[in-house]
DNA sequence: TGTTAGCACTCCTGGCCAATGAGTGCTAAA
DNA sequence: TTTAGCACTCATTGGCCAGGAGTGCTAACA
């Protein structure tokens, strides 16, 4: 947008500040007041001509005042905002509020619901999911007649287990010889790739093998397919949208409620944020789906050594207030890494 | 209410019927028609007078017609209902989309939402909570220098595990010690009981025991306490409720689902219904709880071998289809009660 | 040439009013 | 005891009008 003055650019801010402080439309009376420069409405209609050419701005009808379009928002969110300094409380009370050492689904959920009231908005945080998750040991143990626990202990916190059910008996002491030789041969190993190595060698060296081998395998595939959890998320704060006078309107607010519940859409929206590095916002429109016309959604990826592991954000209404939201999502996906890898480093 | 004619009573029943298919007050012409016995409106609105004399119904303003108050719709619910006929496909559907195998939190949350689906409300799912579950076995694993992983086995579809972090390291082989003995000594006994004898002991004996037992008993303390779960719901299609046009009004809505997200209050709601046997109704302010006014609820206990394991049960407008929903809801505990029993009883 | 004052115009909003219609209570007759 | 008739109430709807906020355009001004 190099063909926007200065002034116009100005204008633009502080009409979309206006804007987002309470959800009427600007007019030109008001901007002059507001914008602090010395000019009359009657220049500042000639300007708001001139952004509603531009499609940045709009008006709900002739004689109301204007308001931003979505093209408008993303001029104001890339180039005209001033973010604001963070307050040191809110990232002190983030950082106490996350300990490291509960197991992931309970920190996601608690890093999920203090964005929501950071922000009051909906907050969301997808499940970490470690591609290079590396499989540290494997257990069985006897449960009845036909059935055996499996425990899949991947990290010192992370542990998954799940219920057998085999078609024989098998003793504890079988089970240990099975769970021995398992973690003989992969323990150590990315779980991707124990589970491919698996499957080949399974295939491959079926009657070569001894039936310890075979079972012992057949076992672990088990385990490790249902370990395979999907994508997931956990949302909160879904109230605080209620607030908002956008979704006074129960249909909308059902549609978009549906949409949560349901998750397939949120997650493939959440998946495209995971490639670029730091915020990432959708206005509107942007995001592709229809459900989210009146929302924008403020997202980043936290990491851990590097690796990213999942996103984080906040859900709200297209007027949102960004220039506080954007660096409290920045600031929660530090910490959140932060604490994911001092919990790592931890000297024992 | 003995005091009321047969006729006044086929009327209420007519009337309540009526409004609960359509919402609107409902007149005494309507009613005549409706009722299908051979009377004028003129006769109708004589005994409307009486019913509203007594409580039963009311008319929002002078030249509407009428509708049922709560203590309406308790007469009608228990004592004119005709409950219909439960749907065989319902069930069948019900059946087969329960899986005794599955553990507890994944079973709660299907019928959760199989009951919002069948009911098109709000479906709602109390933990199971065993108050006399028996431990089966414990296991300690080593994860890394001070962190233990625990294992409780309760029954063969009931597992939780949780990390400990000790002060010093332990060896797998005396982990392993720990588990023989603490098995030796608790393994069958229920768990309530485990942790008192665990405590007392501890406190009477703690300079007699060696250092392993007291170290054992401190880690199965340490895990008994945790493991100990708050009582819990799980709630599906609460977007449902949204259809209803008696919560078209946001805030009213919006107090709804942030007291389902707080828990406390449906929760104690929830306990009451533990006592009674069978399909228990709560219509309105009958609850007790301002915020479910609007709101009735449906509830019925489910158990396994006699002993109460939770309730569940739909929660929707005072203006629900009763007769429908009667027989799900309590359809619904008894197979969820069958499932869990089969599991049980099944041979291995 | 950019800025401003003035003015006519648009259009939403809220209040007021009358007509409509659904439903009632009451009375008197069957 | 039931019913027909009638006067009455009251929410709803649509039309109308005044008020006000804001615009676009034009012409004057610096």
């Amino acid at each position: 947008m190099p063909e926007l003055t200065e002034r116009a650019q100005l204008l633009l801010k502080a009409l979309t500040e206006r804007y987002i402080r309470d959800g009427q439309p600007v007019g030109s009376r008001t901007l002059a007041r507001d914008a602090g420069m010395r000019l009359s409405p009657a220049t500042i209609r000639n300007v708001m001509a001139d952004l509603e050419e531009l499609g940045l701005v709009s008006s709900p009808h002739t004689s109301a005042g204007r308001i931003p379009t979505v093209q408008g928002y993303r001029v104001f969110v890339d180039t005209l905002l001033s973010v604001k300094p963070l307050d040191d409380a809110l990232v002190n009370q983030l950082r106490r509020n996350l300990d490291a050492d509960s197991d992931s689904k309970d920190l996601v959920a608690t890093v999920s619901s203090l964005l929501s009231d950071a922000t009051r908005l909906a907050g969301i945080v997808t499940l970490p999911r470690r591609k290079h998750a590396s499989l540290q040991r494997v257990e069985f143990l006897p449960l009845s007649e036909k059935k055996v626990l499996a425990i899949l202990v991947i990290s010192d916190k992370e542990v998954r287990n799940c219920i057998l059910r085999t078609e024989q008996a098998y003793s504890a002491a079988e089970l240990q010889q099975y769970s021995n030789f398992l973690n003989q041969q992969f323990a150590g190993r990315e779980i991707e790739d124990v589970r491919s190595r698996l499957l080949s060698e399974l295939r491959e060296t079926r009657e070569t093998l001894d039936r310890m081998m075979t079972t012992a395998m057949q076992m672990a595939d088990q385990v490790l397919g249902q370990a395979e959890q999907g994508s997931d998320y956990v949302l909160a704060g879904q109230t605080n949208l209620m607030e908002f006078h956008e979704f006074c309107n129960v249909a909308t607010l059902r549609h978009l409620f549906e949409a949560f519940n349901e998750k397939r859409q949120i997650l493939h929206l959440l998946d495209q944020c995971v490639e670029n590095e730091g915020v990432q916002i959708f206005i509107g429109e942007e995001s592709g789906y229809q459900l989210l016309d009146e929302c924008s959604l403020v997202t980043a990826p936290y990491s851990v050594d590097g690796q990213v592991l999942g996103v984080l954000g906040v859900i709200g209404p297209t007027r949102m207030a960004y220039e506080r939201i954007i660096p409290i999502v920045d600031a929660t996906a530090r910490i959140l890494s932060a604490a994911l890898n001092t919990g790592r480093k931890d000297p024992y």
